[in-house]
DNA sequence: ATAAAATATTTACGCGCGTTAAATTTATAT
DNA sequence: ATATAAATTTAACGCGCGTAAATATTTTAT
């Protein structure tokens, strides 16, 4: 392998005897040139290590390869794991993911979208901040880039929605607890960012309602993306004054649930589902830590790999369907319950 | 606010009676313009809401303002955090920081070189693989691209190194757990991927030495990124099977701690720094989640602010400098002991 | 061997922008 | 008001690659 370095396309195909073009041709389809050429081109790249600048090449395609994918917060490891998992599936088809974080600001997620533009993506895979968000500008970005819509739902926006099915979650979380012992008060931040808990919150009164029990819902305090500690900290204020209308609680979400177990073993609170522990703890989402709280935590799980592929066979659709769509599919998975020692 | 659609810097520049250059002008630096002409920029901005293809600009300026940061698995909530700080500070800079996870593959890692080659980065922030990484297809990227190591330290590699002193977390709690109760074993991977964890294995053992202590290490199995369940599979093998040379185990990394405690509780064995206790626990790294496991873990904290601070501030450095450092420096951060409930 | 079909090459332009040099306009100093 | 400096415009080229049309070459079929 000689280590000379190679600037272009142009010195490439000087350098293998081969036109520019057909060279070109090759990396937009190694099939779409004759076997021998495609020969004498991969004995050249061998030999000169070779690689054409993808963003001048999607800079003049029609169709890119690239995909943008965006989540709201990448420091959350659910986001974190779904987003791998999304990568993994486009580097398989062969495109090439983008990753970006909103990092919960609405600002940079617009400033995202605005990147995203310049990349010229064959599609988005796009989990919108929620009530953050600037709808507007996402309305905007989906008419012009196809974009599905993933996680947290904007009603009419982008090419098709992909998510979990919320109601599914709690429904499965409720009966469970209320067929195995106290009936669940439902634990949540008063101002919850994510679209998804108003809607647990509503599956909740209405499981309660079809069940014909009172529901309560215990609102804490805290604002940002650090669940966890506001979980902890409204926790320890509800068990501390006793505000608690139930021995079985059902969280919004895992990382409340894990601050709400910590404040549980700092105060003494016994967890778990056995007759003699003071309280159940149960929740939604099975985020990757949920198996290692002590009690495990009982929850309801994402089907991470249905969402994933449901989403990316539908942006590939999307794709080749050059862009529009007949009709746009919400598509919802159910949940699975996980019975683990917390409740 | 005319909602006309612009294509590009020529259209713009004609819709604005501004020159095309002048425009260029402004995007690279808004002060290198007349504050005159920069108002009437300004003023045409809001009306047209145009903004250049960062890709294009890139394609074609000396000097980008795109920072690569690669880490070498995201949905691992320490990068995910260290990230975001990254991303924050580039972006506050000025800078575009383009974020990619080699998701503990090295074919990832080399084809993400490749990705940000074309990117043609003013500067790169890598925290490589480790042992998995291609050291000559990082060197050789090094040596064409200004790039700074961190977290993980590939001797020689890279304009420079920033990262946190290993023997500065494991001589702490050392110290710590000798000083405040039982002799620690140490508890780690028998094939860890990550070149700390062998630095904090010569650590453990030559503050033992110092001490004058007898080192108990503890190896277990287990391949790939999910420590917490490899710590917990290896816990519950040692704890039923009573191979625990001590009383105090000192984990190399929190996400094995995490899966330490689980195990513990899983198995009745109550953990924590008080007498009654039957073992106590303590790590590294003060894992985003180490405050939320029950009880809270004892560990050593990165200085996270200092060494993204100082790593974005080497790479400006390096930036400005041209690509070249006078010489490779390698900074290491102290450690901060973090006392909780565990140890 | 010859015609037809398939593939390559040549030539030239486009993408969206950076950058330069010369010509022109505008601002500042005296 | 005039000279000088500073900023802007005009014109043209370059970056690395896609793409199209015309032409030349190779392959396949007959």
């Amino acid at each position: 392998m000689s280590h000379q370095k190679i600037k272009n396309m142009e010195e490439f195909a000087r350098l293998s005897g081969i036109s520019r073009p057909t060279i070109s041709k090759y990396f937009n389809d190694p099939d779409s040139v004759r076997s021998s050429t495609r020969d004498r081109i991969e004995v050249a790249l061998k030999e000169f290590d070779y690689r054409p600048n993808i963003y001048a090449m999607n800079q003049n395609r029609r169709l890119t390869k690239n995909i943008g994918i965006v989540v709201p917060y990448l420091a959350d490891p659910f986001f974190a794991e779904i987003a791998r998992v999304l990568e993994r599936r486009c580097i398989d088809a062969g495109f090439t993911p983008t990753l970006f974080s909103s990092h919960g600001e609405q600002g940079l997620e617009n400033a995202i979208l605005d990147t995203l533009r310049s990349l010229k993506p064959a599609g988005v895979l796009l989990a919108p901040l929620g009530r953050a968000s600037d709808r507007k500008y996402i309305e905007q970005f989906c008419h012009d880039v196809p974009t599905i819509l993933f996680d947290s739902n904007i009603e009419g926006v982008g090419a098709a929605f992909v998510g979990s099915d919320n109601f599914s979650f709690v429904s499965q979380t409720v009966e469970y607890l209320n067929r195995t012992g106290n009936v669940p008060c439902f634990f949540e931040m008063r101002d919850p960012a994510n679209p998804n808990a108003n809607k647990r919150r509503y599956a909740y009164l209405e499981m309660m309602r079809r069940l014909d029990l009172e529901p309560h819902i215990v609102k804490i305090d805290g604002i940002g993306w650090g669940f966890e500690e506001i979980g902890r900290q409204g926790a320890l204020k509800v068990l501390r004054d006793n505000l608690l209308p139930s021995k079985t609680v059902l969280c919004s979400n895992d990382r409340l649930a894990i601050g709400f177990l910590s404040a549980c073993h700092e105060l003494g609170v016994s967890v778990g589902r056995d007759e003699a522990c003071d309280i159940r703890v149960a929740s939604h989402d099975d985020h990757p830590y949920s198996r290692f709280t002590c009690p495990s935590l009982t929850t309801a799980a994402h089907d991470y790999e249905s969402v994933a592929d449901h989403a990316v066979e539908t942006l590939f659709q999307l794709i080749e369907a050059g862009g529009k769509l007949n009709r746009r599919e919400e598509t919802l998975f159910a949940a699975r319950l996980i019975m683990r020692g917390s409740a």
